[in-house]
RNA sequence: GGCUAGGUAGCUCAGCUGGUUAGAGCACGGGAUUCAUAACCCCGGGGUCGCGGGUUCGAUUCCCGCCCUAGCCA
């Protein structure tokens, strides 16, 4: 038995699962499963990525503080994670006790072993918000090609890479006034210190040789040191010994893999060193996407050495998902957010046609939604599950009753035989090749079936024997193809052996042929997919529009803050002219007091400055903030709206907020240098 | 801009170190069947293997150039 310790990369706590996180929990959940399918143990490990800027500012701008802002998005994580069927042994999160003690152990050995350099660098400064800029926070025009609103880093127009200094007209993304350069000491991870390690290492057969290729380009290029230290303001750990300084979260990110470990093995009684001791015996696999390897590939193993820790047995990347051919936007309608897909279609569709399309490369990978139904409904309903529909009512007709040996005994031990190769797919990663080999054999079986004709058998009472013994034969070849794919499709599977009577532990069980059992009444194990209801996955909605911006969040709250207000929270409504929409007077307005309101447990009275005068307004909104967490906030109201007289008062307009079912209240806001009164349109 | 990967039937993809009429699934057309969730079975049409050169007896497969797509550049 092995002993095998799995992760897949910690999403960003700063909006719900997406596709991309799906697909690599998938693909790492089934090559889990079908280790633990082969005997192993496999533990799958994960957490949330909670720290940094991004985070910091994101819980400025909603009003709550950065803790409050990744338990919300934990918890989504979470349940969309097990609805998916992502079984982790221990779901975590960088922001934990488990982490902090590793990180400090960590950094203070690699402080103690010389590993750590100081030095002072030159940074952008947002003197209004008092905090250092990383170089996404700074905006302005392309010192090459005069293309404005660029990022401080490089250019999306011409690709030129500068530094937010050689910006033309820069300005502070986070208050929009200019910034300025200022000096602050940091503390530098010395890369160049392990540069024979990782070249040693690289080759290994840690790394699929065409990602060692791309590696050869950054050892060609030389290793710079890393920098991982940040100055407060920063959401994260405060690094031991230098007060004011936060580690980068880069730093505490892969580190919660292990303090996810720690976690579970304080919870179970495990021994964490037996995972990650310098010592280990144990396997350790990383699953990421491509856009992380540079982290993954050098700075990690490097930490992990420097620090006496293990070095990852293999870093496994996958490519991007793209929809429909497209990168995944929200504008286009093929941002589709994990939950969204849950609302609509069974989680195992999706899982099937990812393993279907996934191998061990890199190269991106094309959800085409045709493709999709027709690959699902095809494939596992049409063949798959149709080879037990289709014996299992001449079986029940027969006595419910397997027969006591199988016709062709032969035809079972092609199929029975064929596991160890499957399981070596599995175990390599091209789940493509193992499901398009299964998809063979179900053909096969369906072939057989046909050949046998058991429909006309029937017709003939004292071909009785005959009838049965085909479809157990039947039976028995859709035994063997279940359990083949019971890493991609673990509710079917379970199903699957609950209708068999013995249920799916180990590729071995399909060794010998299930004969002379009773089988439970058969129940359908999936239903195709309606193309209708595929397609609304991606039509743009108001769930689309409410989905959560990516970092940085303020630059793309404004755009979603207007559809939001037109559309409806979750139904489509009925279309409007333009001309209707601007009859709603949306306004800029800024919370001046709030208050709560006697005898009313869900209202907050406030008071707010709509630029040419204040107003009254009660929200319900009590459940998700406090008066002191809106005062001197920028909301958004209708200043139109007919005043209604209420019990407590005359409410004066409408404060804008997102809600779905159940996921709480959200104030929409309006991006940063907005002031009370500006007209929304 | 540099680097990396990819461009094969309508769609999604296989094609190892160059070699007989380039494959599969889906979609499409025809046939058969009715056990099965209009599922399954048989047959068929359909590709100048991104474009242009080159090496070779012979290139989708090797070399050069170009075009297009995606990603990376800490």
């Amino acid at each position: 038995m092995r002993r095998i310790l799995v992760t897949s990369a910690l999403p960003y706590a700063n909006g719900p699962l997406h596709f991309g996180h799906i697909l690599e929990a998938v693909q790492t959940d089934i090559w889990a499963r079908s280790l633990r399918l082969a005997g192993h143990e496999c533990i799958y490990v994960c957490a949330d990525d909670t720290h940094g800027t991004p985070m910091m500012l994101k819980a400025q701008a909603e009003g709550v503080t950065p803790e409050e802002l990744i338990a919300g998005v934990e918890a989504e994580h979470r349940s969309t994670y097990r609805d998916f069927m992502v079984e982790h042994a221990q779901f975590h999160s960088t922001h934990s006790a488990e982490n902090r003690e590793m990180t400090e152990k960590i950094y203070l050995t690699l402080e103690k072993a010389g590993y750590i350099a100081k030095r002072t660098i030159r940074q952008a400064y947002d003197a209004q918000a008092q905090m250092f800029l990383p170089d996404r926070y700074v905006k302005g025009t392309c010192p090459r090609c005069a293309a404005k609103d660029q990022y401080g880093d490089s250019c999306e127009s011409c690709g030129a890479t500068y530094t937010p200094s050689e910006l033309i007209d820069a300005v502070s993304v986070v208050s929009g006034t200019p910034p300025v350069e200022r000096d602050s000491e940091h503390l530098f991870f010395r890369l160049d210190a392990f540069e024979a390690m990782l070249r040693e290492w690289t080759r290994s057969g840690a790394l699929h040789p065409s990602v060692a290729n791309k590696l050869d380009e950054w050892f060609n290029a030389g290793l710079r040191d890393w920098d991982i230290s940040r100055d407060a303001p920063y959401f994260g750990f405060e690094i031991p010994g230098h007060p004011g300084k936060y580690f980068y979260v880069w730093l505490d990110a892969p580190i919660g893999y292990m303090g996810a470990s720690l976690a579970l093995a304080r919870r179970e009684g495990l021994d964490f060193d037996a995972w990650w001791g310098a010592a280990s015996t144990a396997e350790l696999h990383h699953f990421i996407g491509k856009d992380i390897l540079y982290f993954h590939t050098l700075f990690w193993p490097a930490v992990l050495t420097g620090a006496g820790y293990r070095r990852p047995t293999q870093v496994h990347a996958h490519g991007f998902l793209t929809v429909n051919g497209q990168k995944m936007s929200k504008s286009r309608g093929t941002f589709i957010t994990g939950r969204r897909y849950l609302d609509r279609l069974p989680p195992e569709a999706l899982r099937y046609y990812f393993a279907a399309k996934l191998d061990a490369g890199i190269d991106d990978m094309d959800l085409s939604l045709d493709d999709f139904v027709n690959r699902f409904n095809s494939d596992v309903v049409g063949k798959l599950v149709n080879i037990a529909s289709r014996c299992a009512g001449f079986i029940a007709r027969g006595g419910g009753t397997l027969a006591a040996q199988l016709p062709e005994p032969a035809l079972y031990e092609e199929f029975s035989t064929q596991r160890a190769r499957i399981a070596a797919l599995y175990e390599a990663r091209d789940f493509a090749t193992a499901i398009r080999e299964i998809a063979a054999l179900a053909d096969r079986a369906n072939q057989y079936i046909d050949a046998q004709k058991p429909w006309n058998l029937a017709k003939d009472p004292a071909r009785a024997a005959d009838v049965s013994a085909v479809c157990t034969q039947g039976i028995n070849l859709f035994r063997v193809l279940i359990t083949y794919l019971a890493p991609v499709l673990p509710a079917m599977a379970e199903n699957a052996g609950r209708f068999l009577g013995q249920p799916i532990r180990h590729w071995d069980d399909v060794a010998a042929p299930l004969l002379g059992t009773t089988l439970a009444t058969y129940e359908p194990l999936a239903t195709r997919l309606d193309p209708k209801v595929v397609a609304t996955l991606i039509e743009p909605d108001a769930d689309a529009a409410a989905a959560p911006a990516p970092a940085p969040a303020k630059a793309a709250a404004t755009k979603a803050a207007i559809p939001a207000a037109a559309a409806t929270p979750s139904a489509a409504a009925a279309e409007i002219t333009v001309d209707e929409f601007a009859r709603i007077e949306l306004r800029v307005a800024r919370v001046v007091a709030a208050e709560y309101v006697e005898g009313a447990d869900k209202l907050l009275k406030l008071t707010v400055d709509v630029g040419t005068e204040q107003r009254t307004v009660f929200a319900g909104i009590r459940s998700a903030y406090t008066p002191e967490q809106l005062v001197d906030r920028h909301v958004l109201v209708v200043a139109n709206l007919k005043p209604r007289k209420m019990r407590f008062g005359l409410s004066q307009g409408m404060v804008l907020a997102a809600s779905g079912d159940g996921t709480g209240v959200f104030l929409v806001a309006p991006d940063s240098g907005a002031v009370a009164g500006m007209r929304v349109q």
